[in-house]
Parts: structure tokens; sequence; C-alpha cells
DNA sequence: GCCGTTTTCGGCCCGACTGTTTTCAGTCG
């Protein structure tokens, strides 16, 4: 669905690249990288919008030369000015752009002196020493070139949300037993729930910087320091994480987290909004003049503004400012509203703990109800059950059920959707399970048309209840499937079924923005665990991060509601 | 190249750090 608006906000990339190299007026360049980060956000497919004669122009970020622009990428794949400069600037140029230390005057620098054009032949330059011999370039540049060519195969370029938690929680914590120290979080990407992170941002307070900054730089697990000011050091981990740490007064707190958690399109927002009431907003707090008039809390730098707190997951630019001013921002789902869990596997298939260990986690986390999900028989690898087997997993849960240990097990499958479309039990027994959960485990690389068919054939099966993750992708494993979203959303809709957001730390599946889709065609949604085992449960948290980012609420999450509630919702689904 | 309670021209977010400089340009976030 967005894979085009990508593609269109690619070729903007690249050309604000080029123009940068060019050393073409910033403010084109800025228009370019506004309008790309635009199309990727806006959630609404620009292909069609072009196709229906929409206005583009009421893109923000977008006026009517780009609107042309896309118009000619959507007919050709591409737009001639972009093809004209490209013949002036080789290539190889915009890659060296990615490299740390170099920006577009010196990526020009390197090409007009010594004709460098491609990463290899940088690479000999800097070997060679010639690199350091041009004005405004020196050895240590030339070192840093060298050392990252060297590594950038090793390194993940993102690291997934759960790991960088884990990281980010273990240096929050380390930092919080400094002496002097009052407050310390982590900001960015991470506070977002982004599903990944480039690299983690942590503030403090203190009454002062020194010890807090020494500790940081000499922690567990520091492999190398990048650079350490008095205010600011940013560090790279054993792991290959970046992890930045300001220290700041506490005056500024607020403002420093707004500041650091972004994202950077957000803060541009905000900052326009303080600039049209005559106030300055940084990182140390709101200015009118020289005189600070907010910056403690962050609900006193948005209270500035003339707007409410904003939950960090919605900080993208993407109308939460505007939703804000109008007093109409979601309330957000949260993990304690989650009263059960509608997909977790047990032994049976390819869990890791029994049926009865599975419930009793679940009970522990407060949860009212468990849906034993585990596989179909066509998922051989893992052992996936085949009607006999299903029939007596369904005994097991009724003679769980019948103890009353405090929370009740839901029965069903998680079955595979077949190749076109079918599933892969007979109906009879899918008519013996509370939740049919429906999923693609297959022919991943089916073209768009097949395998929208598909999965809308699967959804109208009498019995179906849930797409499990939608888009089948594995984050920096497999892209997603090629699916036409929107019309899945729009027939789980009609058709009354709910759609999964997935919880897994490598899924997180359905996206952000198809969350937000299906929010606004009032789709149900259900996020589930997918728990292998009993600590996977905690994988709800990232599930939920990932619905709030989409807008989520309470309200649109079938596992909210108490069981009673939720078997009319359940029963409601089927068609038979 | 975009945008508008500063409205069709003249602005465009802004501060920290590094390396190379001898007072600052370039990069980064």
């Amino acid at each position: 669905m967005l894979l085009q608006n990508t593609e269109i906000a690619n070729l903007f990339d690249e050309m604000a690249d080029i123009l940068e190299i060019k050393g073409q007026n910033p403010f084109r360049v800025r228009a370019y990288r506004n309008a790309a980060r635009s199309l990727r956000d806006v959630g609404r497919d620009v292909e069609t919008m072009v196709k229906k004669g929409e206005d583009l122009t009421r893109i923000p970020g977008i006026g009517e030369d780009l609107a042309g622009k896309i118009g000619e990428v959507v007919k050709t794949g591409t737009f001639s000015s972009l093809k004209s400069f490209r013949k002036r600037v080789p290539r190889g140029l915009v890659e060296l752009l990615r490299i740390p230390a170099l920006g577009p005057k010196r990526v020009e620098l390197l090409h007009h002196r010594l004709g460098i054009t491609t990463v290899a032949g940088l690479a000999r330059a800097c070997r060679a020493k010639k690199v350091r011999e041009i004005r405004g370039l020196g050895a240590k540049t030339e070192e840093k070139i060298l050392e990252h060519l060297a590594s950038r195969e090793k390194v993940p370029k993102r690291f997934k949300l759960s790991d960088a938690i884990g990281f980010a929680d273990a240096i929050v914590s380390e930092l919080g037993k400094v002496p002097g120290v009052s407050a310390v979080a982590a900001a960015g990407s991470l506070r977002r729930c982004r599903e990944t992170v480039g690299d983690v941002d942590i503030l403090a307070t203190a009454s002062s910087a020194g010890p807090v900054m020494e500790a940081f730089r000499r922690g567990e697990g520091v492999r190398r320091v990048l650079s350490g000011g008095p205010t600011r050091s940013t560090i790279v981990l054993r792991s290959g994480l970046q992890v930045d740490l300001r220290v700041l007064d506490p005056e500024s707190y607020g403002a420093a987290l707004v500041y650091f958690t972004g994202s950077k399109a957000h803060n541009i927002a905000l900052r326009h909004r303080a600039m049209q009431r005559r106030l300055k907003i940084n990182e140390y707090g709101v200015f009118r003049g020289k005189r600070l008039v907010a910056g403690k809390t962050e609900a006193s730098v948005y209270a500035s503004v003339g707007l409410p707190w904003i939950p960090p997951e919605l900080r993208e630019n993407a109308g939460e400012i505007e939703a804000g001013e109008k007093g109409k921002l979601p309330r957000l789902v949260e993990l304690a509203d989650l009263r059960g869990d509608l997909q977790a596997h047990t032994r049976a298939t390819d869990g890791r703990n029994t049926l009865v260990e599975m419930a009793e986690a679940a009970r522990r986390r407060g949860f009212e109800y468990l849906a034993i999900t585990d596989h179909s028989r066509r998922l051989a690898m893992t052992r996936g059950l085949d009607p006999r087997r299903l029939r007596a997993q369904i005994r097991e849960i009724e003679r769980f059920n019948a103890k009353r240990s405090g929370i009740t097990l839901l029965t069903g499958i998680e079955v595979d959707i077949l190749e076109d479309g079918r599933l892969d039990l007979p109906d009879d027994v899918l008519g013996e399970v509370d939740v049919v959960v429906g999923a693609v485990h297959s022919h991943f690389g089916l073209p768009r048309r097949r395998q929208t068919e598909r999965i809308l054939r699967a959804m109208d099966h009498p019995f179906f209840t849930i797409l499990a993750h939608p888009s089948g992708r594995l984050i920096g494993e497999r892209d997603p499937c090629d699916v036409d979203i929107g019309r899945v959303l729009r027939r789980a809709k009609e058709r009354g079924c709910v759609v999964e957001v997935d919880a897994q730390p490598d899924r997180l599946d359905l996206l952000d923005s198809q969350c937000r889709m299906a929010k606004e065609l009032g789709v149900r949604i259900a996020i589930d665990s997918d728990a292998h085992s009993v600590l996977e449960l905690q994988n709800l948290r990232f599930g939920v991060g990932q619905a709030r980012r989409g807008w989520l609420e309470k309200g649109d999450v079938v596992n909210t509601r108490p069981l009673a509630e939720l078997r009319k919702i359940l029963r409601a689904t089927r068609l038979r």
C-alpha cells in the first residue's frame, strides 16, 4: 500500500542529497527532505490520490512543484530534474554521505580535489594518506573513515526496540545510583516505541554533571567513547548500539525531554507554533526574549504553545498537534487495559511450556482469559495439530476450566492459510473452538493480487476469527508480503472479524500506520503476545506500544473486554 | 521549494562537539 510512497520519498531524499553536494540552496534541500518524510508518514497511498485526481498539495510539505513531480513519478517511475542532476553528480558520492564525518561539503571537496567518486576510491585515498592533505580535513578524519569502513559490515544498522530497551534500562538504572543525580530517563525513538531504534538518548539531571558523565563513559559494556563534553557524551556499547547522554539543569528537564524524545518533525512543528507566539523553544526551556517561561515539565512546554501534553508514541507530526489543539487526542490503550491474550502456544507444538504453565503465568499477570492457539498440521516443523490432537487439546482445556483456577482458557488454533486461501483444517473441527486465528506461514512471495485474494478468501471462512500478523514481516529479516492491506482491512470491517497486532518484537504486525488505518475504518483489533513461552507474555508491552503509535484506544481492542463481552464478540464473528 | 494572524515575498529550528583552526566550518542530532 505505502510502498509507492516510500519509493517516491527515496527519490526525493536522493534529490536532496545531490542538491546538497552541488551546494544548492539549503532550504530547497530541506523542502525535498520534508516532503520525503511527509510522504512516509501521510498514511495514504499517493499513487491512488494521483489517479483519483486528488489535490496533493494538501499533504504538508508538498506544493505545486513537488505535486507535479509526484505525478511524474507515478507515471514514469522517476522525475526529469532528478535524472538531469544524476548526470552531474556521480552516484557513489551520495553513498559517501552515509559515512560519519562526511557531509555534503567534504564529499564535494573529496570529489573536486582527489577525484573520489566511490567508497572504494575513498578507502584507497585514506590508506594513501591523501585525505589529510586537504585543507579542512585531517589525519583524525582519515582514521575515522577507515575505521567506519572496516566495521560497517559487522554492526547492525538499527536495533529492535526490545533489544535497545534492555540496554537502555541497564544504563538508566546504573546512572540513577550516581550521587547527586535527581532524574534519569531514556528519550528518543525508544520512548516513542518505534519498532527499531538507531541509537539511544538518555537524559539526566544532576547537581553536578561531572560524576554522572564519568560513570556513563566508564560504564559496563562500553566499547568506546565517541565524544565527551561537559554536558553531552556519546558512547558505543559492545553490541554496537550507540548511546548519548545529556546532563541538564532540573529547570530544563521537561524541555529537554520533549527535545530529545522528538520526533524531529514533531519538534519542528512545536517550534513553529512557538515562533507564532513569539516564543523560542530549545532543549533548555521555553523563552520569551531571554526570559525562561516554561521547561521544568513536558506539560509546561506544551501548555506554553497552547497544547495538552502529547503521549510520546504520537509525536510524529502526523496530526497529533492538530488533534491536541482541538482537544481530540485519543486516550491511548494501556498495557493495564488488557484482560487477556488471544494467541499463545504450548509444548503441543512449538511452545516451550505446558498449557497449565501458560495458564498460570497468564493468571499471575492478572489476566481473566488466555486463548491457546497452537499451530495446525501444515506447519510440520512445529508438529502442528491435526483434528485428532486438536480435539484432545480441547478436552484438556475443558478439564482445566472445570477446576476454576482463576483464569479461563479459550480453545483455539493458529490455522495456516494455504496458498489458495483455504484453511488447513476441516470445517467441523474449526467449528469446535472459540478462536480461529488464521495466519500465512508459506508462499510469502505471491504477487500482490494473489496474496490479497488468498487472505480475503481465508477471512470469508465462516469460522474465521482473527487475522494473525497480517504482513508476515520479520523485522530485519523478511520484508512484508505484498498485500493490499487497505482491502484486507475493509473486508475485515465488512466481515466483522478481528485483525491482530502481533506483539513479538520481531513482528510488531500490524504496522503502526496500518493500526491507524484500521482505527479509521473501525476494524476490531486484538493485541496478542503470540507467546511461545511464559516469559514471552511480556511481549505484550511492545504490542501495546505499537498500537499506541497507531492511535488505538481501549475501545478499539477486543482483549480489553471482560470475558463475557469478549465471548459475545467472538460468537458474532461466526457466520454459521 | 514550501508557506502564510509577519500572507505572494522573504523568511525557513537550533545548539553541542570535533577537528582543524587561530576564531570557526562542518557535521550531527
